[in-house]
DNA sequence: CGAGTTAGTCAACAAGTTGTCGAAAAGATC
DNA sequence: GATCTTTTCGACAACTTGTTGACTAACTCG
């Protein structure tokens, strides 16, 4: 059973300090307005002073709701993590009925989705990510989930001999779930070079049967 | 024939306004002083300040010489990427030679090598690329250059008939370097998870063969 | 109801950053 | 040594972030 990333815990004392009141709308349209904000522009360019406004208070007040717009973003992200998680327990299911082909794709496709839906947040996260260490950690526990699940899928497919010796079964999760990372993010960004949207899934479900039941044989 | 990166077109006015005299040493100095930097702590924790003050010189001067921060770390991502483009032309030339296994895991581990040995560089374009637009267009034209690279080889392995088809070998092509991309810089960072920096070829050079050379049945 | 705690609000401030301007110092040139 | 160009920096303006202290509205319990 690999581990869920702890949404719960990582949410404490990341919010007000107290909670009660209408002071519940205000923190709402403080993370709204954040939301609608980095559909326009990127994180380093949208101050508090924006989030305050944004949100009909004045500066001061965003700091008795949030202590930083790292914190704010941190919030978001924890709830699309949180409902990502649960494509995730569906695919594990799919996967345990036996068509991993199947299974697999699903998996990735339902991800896909769910992060896709919300790009900017995603975007957001990445940026957020190389400044922030409570990100970093948050990101950290995200991937090590993935990578144990994998990982456990791979080690299955060995044992029952379906799929060929080769690197460790971690080392290859490690590979595969970056893989899907960098190439999602690139996508979503619209970066160039990267994979049309419709054709993402394709190419990595494509690299992952291939990584997993193929050999390294040049013909 | 697929495109090397115009360092010389994307360097031009990256530096001082006239160049001359002494001055060289000054602006050395300062490359220097951010290379040391960048080595104890990340981009967004170095101020022009400590630049200018790591130079011996004061702010108002710094600017004499480079329009910003990202100006000298720019500069100093153009001289890795440059250094790099050698390693590219070498592994083509390997590649020419006919053995693609053994051609491909020297270009791979020469690309490796040479970033590696400037980690804290790698990392601060990273941290760059999430925040200024001419920093994601110079990765991008090396990004290009890689994938029409690769494009061209896997193309060529299908046209002798020792690749079987598949995706469009572009779209392998972006997948696969992509992956490189992002699993040597959580190498680099020592993200977690990642992979050891003595696995990271091994394990590349396994689902890059995979990709290209196995077929997606799993048995 | 009314004194007291609590939640909510913000003007004003402190400290840090970036980038610019204009005047002065240092060098080269004739 | 008068003149032009390069180099240097003190002082300033603009914009951040985060804090403090005082003020208001509301609730609460005797």
């Amino acid at each position: 059973m690999p581990a869920t990333p702890e949404t719960d815990a990582a949410t404490k004392g990341r919010g007000r300090r107290a909670a009660r009141a209408s002071g519940d709308d205000r923190e709402r349209a403080i993370l709204e307005t954040a939301e609608r904000l980095l559909e326009e522009r990127p994180l380093s360019e949208i101050s508090v002073d924006d989030l305050a406004r944004g949100a009909g208070i004045s500066r001061p007040t965003f700091y008795f709701y949030f202590p930083s717009k790292d914190a704010v973003v941190l919030t978001i992200i924890d709830r699309l993590v949180a409902a990502a998680a649960g494509s995730r327990e569906q695919a594990l299911a799919t996967l345990a009925e036996g068509d991993l082909r199947a299974g697999l794709r699903q998996g990735l496709e339902d991800l896909y989705a769910a992060f896709r839906a919300r790009r900017a947040v995603v975007l957001a996260a990445a940026e957020l990510r190389t400044t922030n260490e409570e990100a970093r950690e948050l990101w950290t526990q995200v991937m090590e989930g993935w990578v144990a699940d994998v990982t456990a899928v791979i080690e299955a497919e060995r044992a029952r001999g379906a799929a060929p010796g080769g690197q460790p079964a971690r080392d290859m999760a490690i590979a595969l779930v970056q893989m899907n990372e960098r190439v999602q993010y690139a996508s979503f960004a619209a970066e160039s070079p990267s994979l049309a949207d419709e054709r993402v899934i394709d190419v990595l479900v494509d690299i992952w049967l291939r990584a997993i039941y193929g050999s390294a044989d040049p013909g």
